[in-house]
Order: C-alpha cells, then sequence, then structure tokens
DNA sequence: TAGTTTCTAACAACCGTTGCTGATTGCGGC
DNA sequence: GCCGCAATCAGCAACGGTTGTTAGAAACTA
C-alpha cells in the first residue's frame, strides 16, 4: 500500500476531525487542498483504511456511512434534530438476553442512543 | 386514511412475517396476489403506516430500510453472514456514562448485536 | 349525478456508492 | 538514463434503494 498525498490528505482529514464526516465531507475538506482529487479515489481510500483497520466504518442510519478515526470500542448519541454525532464510552456487560438464541455468537454490540443533544433540546421545537 | 386493498395486503404482509422485510420483499410477497401494484405503493403505504407508529422502520446496515410489525421494545441480532435478523427482548438500563453529555435528551436505545447465528457459526467457514 | 378527495401506477429523478477503463505515477532492474 | 511492471488515480457510467411528480381511477359526499 502505497502512501500517496491523496491519501495522507484523507487520513489527515479524518484525524482532525471529530464529528464522523461522511465520504462526501472528507471529498469537500481535501478538495479545498487538491481540486483535482476525484470522490472515487475518496471512497477507494476510505474503504481500504477501513479494511487495514485504521478507520471504523459505521452507519448510524443518516443515510451515508460515516468514518470514525475513533478505534476504541464507544457507542454513540446521535441528536434527531441535527444530527450531531457524539462519542460516548462502551458501557461494559451489554449482551443479549441468556434465554434468547444461546447459539448466537456475538461480535460486536453498537449501541446508539437517539435524541435530542442538549442544544436542540433546548431550543422551542423548530417553528 | 382509507382502508384500501392495497394497503391492507401490505399490512398482512407485514404481520405475516417475523423476518423484518424490506420494502421490496413486501413488493414481491404482495405481487402474488395483486400483480399490478406498484413498488411506489408500497413505500408509501409502509411509511405511511410508520408515521403512524403502526410499523417500525429499521435500519441496520443492510443497505435497505426494513420493517418491523414488532412495536414493543426490543433489540436485534444480526447475522453477518446470512444476513438474518433475530428479535430480543430489551434489556433494561442501558443509558450513556452519567460523565457523558450530561444535557443530551436520549429518547430512543438501539442496540444491534452483530455476529453468527448458530447454523452459520457451526458451519465451517465459507470455503 | 357532479364535485371533491384520496389513492394508485408509472415514470423519472435523486443520493450514496461502486465498477470500469484508460492515463498517470513511482519503483526496481538493467 | 531507460524500460517495464504494478499500483494508483480521475472521470464517467451504472447500480440499488428511495422519493417527487403527475395523470388517471376510484370512492365518498352532497
Amino acid at each position: 500500500m502505497k502512501v500517496t498525498p491523496q491519501r495522507q490528505r484523507i487520513f489527515a482529514a479524518l484525524h482532525g476531525n471529530d464529528r464522523h464526516p461522511t465520504a462526501d465531507a472528507i471529498f469537500d475538506e481535501v478538495r479545498a487542498d487538491m481540486p483535482t482529487i476525484s470522490l472515487r479515489t475518496v471512497y477507494q481510500t476510505l474503504n481500504d483504511l477501513a479494511a487495514m483497520g485504521e478507520v471504523a466504518p459505521i452507519d448510524l442510519g443518516t443515510g451515508a456511512t460515516r468514518f470514525d478515526p475513533n478505534l476504541i470500542e464507544h457507542h454513540h448519541l446521535v441528536c434527531d434534530v441535527c444530527g450531531t454525532i457524539v462519542d460516548v464510552d462502551a458501557i461494559a456487560g451489554i449482551e443479549p438476553p441468556g434465554d434468547a438464541e444461546p447459539t448466537f455468537v456475538v461480535t460486536r454490540t453498537d449501541v446508539v442512543f437517539r435524541g435530542n443533544c442538549g442544544a436542540c433540546a433546548a431550543r422551542p421545537s423548530p417553528v
């Protein structure tokens, strides 16, 4: 895997960002420096990084896949109003009730808390 | 909201099905009885039912929105190999760590256990 | 029966993503 | 320095899932 300027820039864009950007957001940011880069390259690089375990792709039901440079196990708060995503520490001890599907082997547990972030909860409902 | 044959059939297809079908799967099933129904009508009806709270749309990262007639709060097991989805009872007491984002108001907690279902775990890895 | 409202079907469009392809780049060997 | 190979990149087209639009059909009301 070669270290190309495109990849360096994409990698940097991810790690300077705790907003869980979409591929499109990365594309916009990188394009500010490299006007000729293509969206295709961004997708390709993000998928490569994900395959190497350098970033975690997450799908929070917001329509587009997001990429998370935080590799430590954690969960997410998602604001239904503004779409903001916030990391929270993983919670220990979550597992399926023992009487359900005892043969299922769990390899990952995704927890998403949905609701309103502080700013949106304080604000009166949007008109 | 009128009760039309199309809606009745779609509603029935959902409630006779615990596989969390996609709109497309519903479409195929209903079309067996009503060859002229359009995919558009299925989507529209499913969205209407969801808006009324009669079914719950769920996005488990499988690419398409699924519809769950089970309205009681519950979580899901998702097999990474065969895509099977199984309901499990909700787990009490899951909430974000108290020291994180204390102003966030949680309205819903989605938990997805990913891994291998019994059949897929038992089977030797697919060649 | 005419008017009004609701629903349906068909089509095209949209979004996020990926397959394909030809051009480009970097690197090792000679 | 030159050649050939392999990897990469950009651009476009295409794909799956979903929704907007619209014209026509159906049902309900007065």
